[in-house]
DNA sequence: CTGCGAGTATACCGACCGGTATGGTTACGT
DNA sequence: ACGTAACCATACCGGTCGGTATACTCGCAG
């Protein structure tokens, strides 16, 4: 029995865990070093070890609460915004991403790692692919409950424009690409010829 | 004058260079140090010194040459499959990425760069943000030789679907992805509602 | 009262990092 | 023949990396 000890989140546990992420997120996963993570959450490195084992442990922690809280964000928005069944409903998913990209002007978080991460065996790889499917998922059933022709293929439709918005607006330097994004999908979702 | 120098290519530089290319590209930027690069390069530190400057010079001149590569790549596949203008020369550069990603599974170069030196004032962010823009420029050009109506518009939304299916593909973990790209390019390019 | 978990503080480890220094060997153009 | 550019080999530099060890304080539950 090899059981993983998942980390106990102590109040230190938190603060390391919230700083951790700001920093993997803003620098990327190899720049950021344990030392001064341990500085910024005002810590130290034994508090890390202690906690999160190891730093592919604090990734991979950081990665699922990355996850969560964009699963959070995503549903709140939704359900905020267009609470009732239908295209306008659908297309909320991607105005939740316009939003979300206002504090987070780097990116895809789980691209970003996965760059790094790509061709190592680490456990954070499998939830950079939980992300990406829970949001074709979370499309697909929007446009299920909506009622719409073929929700399958028009989610994963919408998933590939989701994440090509990302990539245009950061890497691509290209400003205005939410208004394509936001006309493509509206025709995505909408009547076909 | 601060003229920068560009690296003299010297057959060593080039070995040095494609070493760069693989290595960087499989593994990431920083997962890579400049003594293994010289060790399966056969050569010395000195000698990549000698000819780039400094890592840096290293990175920039591989994100160079690796945009160099697609785009000639790109404008090979699209001109030998489909010489004649038409819907089918445009949907060609989708499938020209299709198979250059035979060959470079990692996903995007310059996006896996872009997250790794977003934030620093690293002299390859322009070289990614030209790639991107190159890739959309083509599309509008042969959307626009193709005379189909608002190159504009359909070319940038041609890109999100390229920079999409590529995520999907890598961090996504969507292997049928490309079909789902394929027939939303198809839609795109052809006749609208 | 005692034991324990959480946390602090600090020193340390070997390995590796980007980058430099020294010195020597070839090949080639003038 | 001489200078120069290209390259090789190796040792070295200060700094940082992930990770460990030691020793201490504090609060709390038995």
């Amino acid at each position: 029995m090899t059981a993983i000890t998942p980390p106990r989140m102590t109040p230190t546990a938190v603060r390391i865990l919230d700083t951790a992420e700001v920093l993997f997120y803003l620098h990327g996963l190899r720049a950021v070093g344990v030392e001064r993570i341990a500085e910024e959450a005002e810590t130290t490195k034994k508090t890390i070890y202690d906690r999160f084992g190891s730093k592919d442990g604090l990734i991979t922690a950081y990665l699922a609460q990355r996850r969560d809280r964009w699963h959070a964000y995503a549903l709140a928005f939704v359900d905020r915004h267009e609470p009732d069944p239908g295209a306008a409903r659908v297309l909320a998913l991607l105005r939740a991403l316009d939003s979300w990209m206002d504090d987070n002007a780097r990116g895809c978080g789980f691209v970003n790692a996965y760059a790094e991460l790509a061709g190592t065996g680490h456990a954070g790889l499998s939830i950079i692919a939980d992300e990406k499917q829970w949001t074709r998922d979370y499309y697909v059933e929007l446009l299920t409950e909506a009622g719409i022709a073929d929700p399958q293929r028009r989610g994963r439709e919408l998933a590939l424009v989701h994440e090509g918005v990302v990539v245009q607006l950061t890497a691509g330097a290209q400003p205005h690409a939410m208004a394509d994004a936001r006309s493509l999908a509206g025709r995505i979702v909408g009547p076909w010829p």
